[in-house]
DNA sequence: AGCACGCCGACT
DNA sequence: GTCGGCGTGCTC
């Protein structure tokens, strides 16, 4: 080894997924010239071959073996300068594998591990002799080929296509057809009645498209769809998965007429200001529910395309987010698109490709659309930037994608507009500090009032029997707006019906075998269902324990409540809007196109209800139970908490007619319940950040959570502890001040068939942190910990389950 | 992380 | 006898 003279190689890091510390040194045989940061190769790592992505130069420091890499995978970069440095900074300070955070970046034909593919073009008059044997126009080059002209000479595969004798498209052979399937629709619904009467099934005609299986259930067969097709009664059509849900989104076309009130203009002029004088700087607009945040959006974006620049708009889930989308593609059309999980492969690339190209000026996006490869960037702006959404916490990067749009703005040196209605408790502290600007929205426009609110204690006004949910005053409320043809929106904080199956006589609740939590009873199917592994078993007609056959089915959900309101309300029955029905964009988006076409007045759901609903009809919103999310043992359910009941609250009266709400509580005289009633964002802010002080909490902190796991739990409670000695020691020996808590069993001690202990460390210096632990893992694998012992570290976490 | 290799238990 | 399940170790 040490007589190899290394002086003329040319070395270089490059990143590959797999371990925390993903950098490792190759040589770059010179005849690649000079390659660009984040450039794709392809690399041998250990016995297989992997991708790569060009960092930077490096000197080898150990005593290891060094590999060159086989060849560059691309011939450029896809990355540009701004959003290399964030994926960098990403792995950096949220412990994360480099190429993880890159590959973050590229649309899932890009993340392939199948090597790109080329096909011949034009003519094979420059080829060597030896490979004109494999020339066949505008077909694939074989393999046997590829590797003749690897053989070859180095860069003659380069030549090749830069001589455009050779295309290269990149995986192209593993794009997946487009997902279609086929829809009917009704035709001639006056004929139906004689063309059914005699024949052996007699459907009834309905509106809109419905797919095959949905005719199924409404008694056709195979037979009598393919004759109804051939005698006009059906008509087929192809449905392409749709880009952007049209369903809900139609574009706002009136938007000319709508003109910014005073505050919104102030805004709007402020904030330009800003970006016209191009500098970092964060805003954070607090502005109450239905105040016209996206409008002032919308006027920001159109000034920055003015200048030529483009914008990048974060929102939570993208499907719950129509409103905002319909006034993007209202305001500019076809300069917009959108990046979610909806999306086919292939239109990911073909967003990803226009975005690039600059045919999009806007992109909008949830979190992953942090990493679009947006050229000349002017603006950030986070919507409900509050919403937990925004952090991934599996897998890595376990990143905060609005902590890190503000990181992307100050490497671009450009403004960020941080907008919510219940700001979160380190964005307000931070605009309070002169950190960030807070600007404000206080009214909503065209003389829509902010809804009323009343605190209902339920200790007194429940109903018997099994509806506890409802309170006298609620059901009546209800009642009076269903007369009125208004809708209503009911939340709930929790999905599920009867949550758990617990035994009459002895007490049992079956748990899971797994995790150790109990199983949730789902009545549909009579399962029983792990929520964190999945594990699914029929429910049993007798206890298991003791023989009993009665059970209490303990808890109330969604499903519950949904089948209740028939029974209370006449016969109406409610739309449910949870994880048990939404499953899938198309089934969420009929849910709320049905909702906001009238189909039912009702609709009932848990969280997905709370997000930037914009439903016009709304009068009254109930909140089952105020009191769910405020035994959780976490230092964010009080926040949550506010800011879902104020969120759900502002769904009601958006338009000209009043709004109200009805908050149901066990503890009406609960400080945090008021606040949230009398819409108070301050006084629940000031007493929320005093307990934060308190507690060392952020934004006072920051947190880093270790999670180690492990089967063997004797080695695992050893390991932890020795961990925590050795952090200790570590932190002291660089003089960074943190507070160590624990080890101590997760939330969620077993899962997986793992036992699970947590360490909580607060501190003021997470970036040393996260350089200390890269320094320690480096030089002593595991952190010395037996390698049975899993460690995951999640920086700035959400929750600690 | 993800893969390959190796050790052991079940089955032809 | 061999197939494949999972536990362990390594990657410039």
């Amino acid at each position: 080894m040490t007589s190899i003279n290394h002086s003329k190689k040319n070395f270089a890091f490059i990143a590959v997924s797999g371990p925390r510390q993903g950098l490792f040194l190759y040589d770059i045989p010179s005849e690649y010239g000079k390659l660009k940061r984040g450039q794709r190769v392809l690399v041998p790592f250990g016995k297989i071959k992997k991708i790569g992505y060009y960092i930077g130069p490096g000197q080898p420091t150990g005593s290891y073996k060094i590999k060159s890499i086989i060849r560059p995978i691309d011939l450029d970069s896809y990355f540009t300068d701004d959003l290399f440095t964030m994926c960098l900074w990403i792995a950096e300070y949220y412990c994360a594998n480099p190429a993880d955070c890159l590959t973050a970046a590229l649309p899932p034909l890009l993340k392939s591990k199948i090597k790109p593919n080329y096909f011949w073009s034009g003519s094979e008059a420059t080829l060597p002799d030896n490979l004109t044997k494999f020339f066949k126009n505008g077909k694939k080059v074989s393999p046997a080929a590829l590797n003749e002209i690897d053989k070859h000479e180095k860069d003659l595969l380069k030549n090749l296509i830069n001589n455009k004798v050779i295309i290269e498209k990149p995986f192209e052979d593993n794009i997946p057809e487009r997902p279609t399937s086929k829809i009917y629709n009704g035709l001639n619904p006056e004929m139906w009645e004689e063309y059914f009467r005699n024949k052996n099934i007699h459907p009834l005609p309905f509106d809109g498209y419905l797919k095959k299986k949905e005719l199924l259930v409404r008694g056709w067969t195979d037979y009598y769809i393919k004759s109804a097709v051939n005698d006009k009664i059906l008509c087929v059509s192809a449905e392409i998965r749709s880009f952007i849900p049209d369903d809900i989104i139609t574009p706002r076309v009136d938007l000319d007429q709508i003109e910014l009130n005073d505050e919104q203009a102030l805004l709007v002029s402020e904030i330009f200001k800003s970006i016209q004088e191009s500098g970092f700087r964060p805003f954070l607009l607090h502005g109450v529910t239905g105040s016209g945040k996206t409008i002032v959006y919308c006027h920001l974006a159109e000034k920055v395309l003015d200048q030529n620049k483009s914008v990048l708009v974060l929102t939570p889930e993208i499907a719950l987010t129509g409103a905002t989308l319909a006034y993007f593609k209202g305001f500019f059309d076809k300069a917009v698109t959108v990046v979610h999980s909806g999306m086919s492969d292939n239109e990911r690339m073909e967003s990803f490709n226009g975005i690039r190209d600059g045919k999009y000026k806007i992109v909008i996006g949830p979190r992953s659309a942090l990493f679009a490869s947006l050229p000349n960037l002017g603006l950030i702006i986070v919507d409900e930037e509050h919403d937990s959404s925004y952090k991934q916490s599996d897998p890595s990067p376990r990143f905060q994608g609005r902590d890190c749009a503000i990181m992307r703005a100050k490497i671009n040196n450009i403004p960020i507009v941080l907008g919510s209605a219940t700001p979160s408790v380190e964005s307000y502290y931070q605009a309070l500090s002169g950190k960030y600007k807070l600007v404000q929205l206080t009214k909503r426009p065209a003389g829509a009032a902010l809804p009323t609110v009343r605190i209902i204690d339920m200790k007194s006004s429940g109903l018997k029997g099994d509806l506890t949910y409802f309170s006298y005053t609620l059901k009546k409320e209800i009642e009076i707006r269903l007369k009125k043809d208004e809708q209503i929106i009911l939340f709930l904080n929790r999905r599920g019906y009867s949550p758990q199956l617990k035994c009459a006589k002895c007490g049992d609740v079956p748990g899971c075998p797994n995790c150790q939590v109990k199983l949730n009873y789902h009545r549909s199917g009579r399962k029983l269902t792990c929520h964190y592994c999945g594990y699914t078993t029929f429910s049993r007609d007798l206890c298991e324990k003791c023989g009993s056959k009665d059970f209490l089915y303990h808890g109330t959900g969604t499903q519950k409540v949904e089948e209740s309101i028939p029974r209370l309300f006449n016969g109406t029955k409610p739309l449910r809007l949870d994880s048990d029905t939404a499953t899938g964009n198309f089934r969420l988006r009929k849910i709320l196109h049905n909702f906001s076409s009238g189909k039912s007045n009702i609709l009932l759901g848990t969280q997905m209800v709370t997000k930037g609903l914009d439903m016009p009809g709304v009068t009254l919103v109930g909140v089952l139970s105020a009191d769910m999310l405020l035994d959780m043992p976490d230092f964010r359910s009080s926040e949550r908490t506010f800011s879902q009941i104020l969120q759900v609250a502002g769904r009601s009266g958006r338009a000209e007619k009043p709004g109200e709400v009805l908050i149901q509580t066990y503890y009406p005289e609960n400080d945090l319940i008021i606040n949230a009633a009398n819409q108070d964002y301050k006084s629940f802010f000031d007493k929320e950040i005093e307990s934060r002080k308190a507690l060392f909490y952020p934004p006072f902190s920051r947190l880093v959570n270790f999670i180690f796991s492990s089967a063997n739990e004797k080695k695992l409670e050893s390991d932890a502890l020795n961990f925590r000695n050795q952090i200790q020691q570590k932190l002291s020996e660089t003089n960074i001040s943190a507070t160590i808590l624990g080890p101590a069993p997760c939330a969620l001690y077993y899962l997986r068939n793992k036992f699970r202990r947590n360490l909580l460390l607060k501190t003021r210096q997470v970036m040393k942190v996260s350089r200390l632990i890269k320094d320690w893992e480096l030089e002593n694998k595991n952190f010395g910990l037996s390698s049975t012992i899993k460690v995951v570290i999640d920086i700035d976490p959400d929750d600690m389950m």
